[in-house]
DNA sequence: AACGTCACG
DNA sequence: ACGTACGTGACGTTG
């Protein structure tokens, strides 16, 4: 037989346990007992029997199929006691934890999923095993399956087999249910036959095999007076059969991936356990992961603190092809983080340890094998390797796998890349986690308080961890044929986002400060104003207190609601703004406090001491889509809507007299990208001959020649155009425009009936997407959108919209992304002095040296308009400036 | 930590 | 009838 699976009956073990134990309950009050005995019981089970497989049935309150065949069904059974009741919620809380799957289903009980769960399991030849403490369950047991009741104590099982059934029944598993439809159980309320027991159960049905049988032949039951009382109650035999019968095909959806018994999430876990105050749990698992760490055999690794040892390794690893590596390293900044230790591992399970603390000498000795791209190195987050590597002066090659944008590849919209969480996500083991090694919040310390046993140790574990992933993500990529995009896009980023952080972008720290002084002025003035205006001081910046203020106090109109109160967003403010003088100040209030706190307080915090710099960081694991975040600061989101906000773009400059910025767009990407897939001929034909695309889109959903498409019009198809990319719906083209949503339909009608190709892409998005279950971008990005087939039509109408936006924003984001890379390698090639510091998704931000323009700009130019060939051109537009400012008049 | 708001493409 | 445009990150307030 093959693996085995344990199917616990969840309401019929929190019982047993919590009539099995003491009362138990936390300083607050809370009843634990029954939570604990389960657990307890779960640690056994794990031990004793090594599922492979696990999974938990509950009941529900709702009533069941047996309800409504039998009013009286379980009629007269005690409520289940709110001690216990409350404890139901915290163990399925606990399961969740512990990663075990868990069922349940109005209409069904417990009994009945868990047989169908059986007979599941008996096709796919499981060896199965039902925990319960209800004897109703042996009608289950089979070959394959065996039954395991709770005995008084809690912690044995009595094991039942066929054979065991048979021998102290004297009945099989099957005509378990006839001895139950014969004599009843009062516990459920089912009637039987009344006047038949146990005894003359089991000699009816040994006589007879079954009740049927024994109906059509009730002349043979010699005993008179039990024929009669059988032969009236015949309706009520079969009934109560029915009612004992567990069924096996309750309509769920089963996996066995989902009831694959995984790790635990420990650290949720261990914070369960403790606020259960499960001491000697908590200290089980202490020891455990105690024993763990040392499971990594201290022979495994080799400590490395000796000038003459450091050549050893050098020697050992020049003669692979791949290492394995993570390094350690201490400080807040990108320039100035020192590396203390470095763990590396070749093809064996072993690995090095080369503490740069005791060693005299530093990285640098290992330059060749780093800088030797025939030596493949694989990391989880190299860019860090990378960044830390070139402070040291070395330029990592061959950077061949990194495991979390692997793992993202496969899974665009996981929250976390942790190690140890997609250690565990895709090899259900457990390794340390970083956090719990350097702990969090303001107790977090850095590599260089850790004892270098224990990062050793951290080390070999991330090492071994990569090691492991690589295998099976390799294989992951290939099957959904991503490797290429991993190879020769994603991989190669990672140093070109590294270089744009290590880079920076040189700001004027002097013209910011004095910028924030005209700024503070004017929010002041403004302060006073408001005050005077609300007849009393509060803070503008409380969203509650303004609400009072403007719709209590000044009893103006309130238009929208938000979750907590009053909505005071700028749509708001703007339909009110007639209605009393104070809102235009408080618009204008917002606009600078905003500027003041994100970009010019905000800047400053961030601007690197040593080189005047801002070094943002570039994500790469980040958006659903494929395009990069950036980070701490965000200079993705630099204003230049507005005037005011855009001068903050004047503070953004080179990094010396010598250089200038060439400031590099895509004109329309996204709506060319859309002509591509979509490959509608009138949107071809408008980029083909290189019209303004929001007027022939006005011309078109207007009906009006294009030398007559008023600016308003052309505005308005431009929001058709937006929408059109986000997935439009009348309603949100409605809100945009200030229309009805009877006129945005017309809009977007007109607009499907002239570009009709559009029409079918969108429809076809989202059928592929239904299909499918994921949608794809040109580079055959993934994302999958489980949100399509929802019930719930918001959820649903949802995935809709990313069904047909992701395709169109993923494509530009893998056509940027090739064009960095080109450029990048370009500058790098012919050795020039310009260098690529910034991208904000449609466009690419050139430090270009006075000396080298006119062959940047021709690179830029090329690269990025013949970074991926489509069948409409791409078009750059390019500005050179003494600033970003300057860059875009 | 969640929410509301607002900055960008 | 449902009630939203797609993708991000930072800030200040509030609970």
């Amino acid at each position: 037989m093959g693996e085995r699976i344990i199917i616990i009956d969840g309401n019929s073990l929190i019982n047993r346990a919590f009539y099995g134990l003491p009362p138990l309950t936390t300083k607050e009050g809370t009843y634990t007992n029954a939570v604990y005995g389960f657990v307890n019981m779960l640690y056994k089970i794990y031990e004793d029997y090594q599922p492979e497989y696990i999974s938990v049935a509950f009941d529900r309150k709702a009533p069941t199929f047996r309800h409504m065949e039998y009013d009286a069904y379980k009629a007269g059974r005690k409520r289940m006691p709110d001690e216990l009741g409350q404890q139901l919620p915290i163990l399925k809380e606990l399961l969740d934890v512990m990663h075990i799957h868990r069922m349940e289903i109005d209409g069904f009980e417990a009994d009945d999923l868990i047989g169908t769960l059986v007979k599941y399991c008996e096709e796919k030849n499981l060896e199965t095993l039902v925990v319960t403490g209800d004897r109703d369950a042996l009608q289950l047991a089979s070959d394959h399956t065996k039954i395991l009741i709770t005995k008084k104590g809690m912690t044995d099982l009595e094991i039942y087999t066929p054979e065991s059934i048979i021998e102290r029944y004297e009945v099989t598993p099957q005509q378990f249910i006839d001895l139950k439809g014969l004599m009843g159980d009062s516990s459920d309320n089912i009637p039987g036959v009344p006047g038949v027991g146990e005894k003359t159960a089991i000699k009816l049905i040994k006589q007879f095999g079954s009740i049927e049988e024994m109906i059509r032949h009730t002349e043979e039951i010699q005993n008179q007076k039990l024929r009669e009382k059988i032969e009236s109650n015949i309706e009520q035999a079969i009934f109560s059969k029915r009612l004992a019968t567990i069924k096996t095909d309750v309509p769920i959806d089963l996996s066995l991936t989902a009831l694959q018994r995984e790790a635990p999430n420990q650290e949720k876990l261990l914070e369960l356990f403790r606020r259960l105050e499960f001491h000697s749990l908590i200290q089980k698992m202490i020891k455990s992961e105690d024993s763990q760490e040392k499971a990594i055999d201290r022979a495994k690794i080799h400590m490395i603190e000796k000038y003459e040892d450091v050549q050893k390794l050098i020697n050992v690893v020049m003669l692979s092809k791949h290492l394995y590596f993570r390094l350690f390293g201490v400080g807040e900044n990108v320039r100035d983080r020192e590396i203390i230790g470095m763990s590396i591992m070749l093809e064996e399970d072993f690995s090095y340890y080369v503490d740069f603390k005791v060693l005299k000498g530093s990285i640098e000795l290992l330059k060749d094998i780093f800088e030797d791209e025939n030596i493949l190195k694989t990391g989880h987050n190299i860019k860090n390797e990378i960044l830390m590597l070139r402070k040291h002066g070395i330029s990592l090659a061959g950077a061949d796998f990194d495991t979390s944008i692997a793992v993202y590849l496969l899974e665009p919209t996981r929250t976390s890349y942790e190690i140890d969480e997609i250690y565990t996500a895709y090899l259900g083991k457990n390794m340390s986690n970083e956090e719990s090694l350097l702990g969090k919040g303001k107790n977090r310390v850095t590599f260089m308080q850790i004892d270098r046993d224990l990062l050793s140790k951290y080390g070999h574990q991330v090492c071994h961890a990569v090691k492991d992933l690589k295998k099976i993500l390799e294989a992951e990529l290939e099957k959904l044929e991503l490797k290429k995009l991993f190879h020769e896009v994603e991989m190669p980023l990672i140093k070109v986002l590294a270089d744009m952080e290590y880079e920076g972008f040189r700001v004027d720290h002097q013209m910011l400060s004095s910028l924030g002084k005209e700024l503070n002025g004017k929010i002041e003035q403004l302060m006073a104003e408001i005050y005077a205006m609300a007849g009393e001081q509060f803070n503008i910046n409380s969203t509650k207190q303004l609400g009072d203020i403007l719709f209590e106090r000044l009893k103006l109109p309130a238009i929208k609601k938000t979750k907590t109160g009053y909505s005071t967003n700028i749509e708001v403010l703007e339909k009110l703004s007639k209605k009393h003088p104070i809102i235009n100040k408080i618009i204008e209030y917002r606009h600078y406090v905003k500027l003041k706190s994100t970009y010019i307080d905000g800047l400053i915090d961030v601007i690197n001491k040593g080189t005047n710099k801002i070094h943002s960081s570039f994500n790469q694991t980040v958006t659903a889509t494929g395009r990069i975040s950036s980070t701490e600061p965000n200079l993705q989101n630099i204003p230049i809507r507005l005037e005011l906000g855009r001068e903050i773009r004047k503070v953004f400059i080179p990094t010396d007299e010598n250089y200038l910025l060439l400031d590099a767009d895509y004109s329309q990407i996204e709506l060319r990208v859309l002509a591509h897939i979509s490959k509608d001929p009138e949107l071809i034909e408008a980029f083909e001959t290189d019209q303004d695309i929001h007027t022939i889109t006005a011309s078109k959903v207007f009906n009006v020649p294009v030398d007559q498409v008023t600016s308003y019009q052309r505005s308005s198809a431009k929001a058709v155009n937006f929408g059109i990319v986000y997935g439009i719906s009348d309603f949100g083209l409605a809100e945009n425009l200030g229309i009805t949503k009877k006129e945005a339909q017309k809009y977007i009608d007109e607009y499907f009936d002239k570009y009709k190709g559009v029409k079918t892409y969108m429809e076809q998005a989202v059928e592929n997407g239904k299909k499918n279950g994921y949608v794809t971008t040109i580079l055959n990005r993934r994302r999958y959108i489980p949100e399509l087939t929802s019930s719930n039509f918001n959820i649903r109408s949802f995935g809709e919209r990313t069904a047909m936006n992701t395709p169109i924003q993923g494509s530009a984001a893998d056509i940027i992304k090739v064009a960095m890379i080109r450029v990048h390698e370009e500058l790098d090639k012919r050795k020039l002095q310009s260098r690529l510091i910034l991208q904000v998704h449609d466009e690419l931000i050139v430090e270009t040296h006075k000396d080298e323009i006119d062959e940047v700009k021709q690179i830029v130019k090329r690269e990025m308009e013949e970074a991926i060939q489509l069948n409409v051109p791409l078009k750059v537009e390019m500005h050179l400036g003494k600033s970003w400012y300057d860059t875009k008049k």
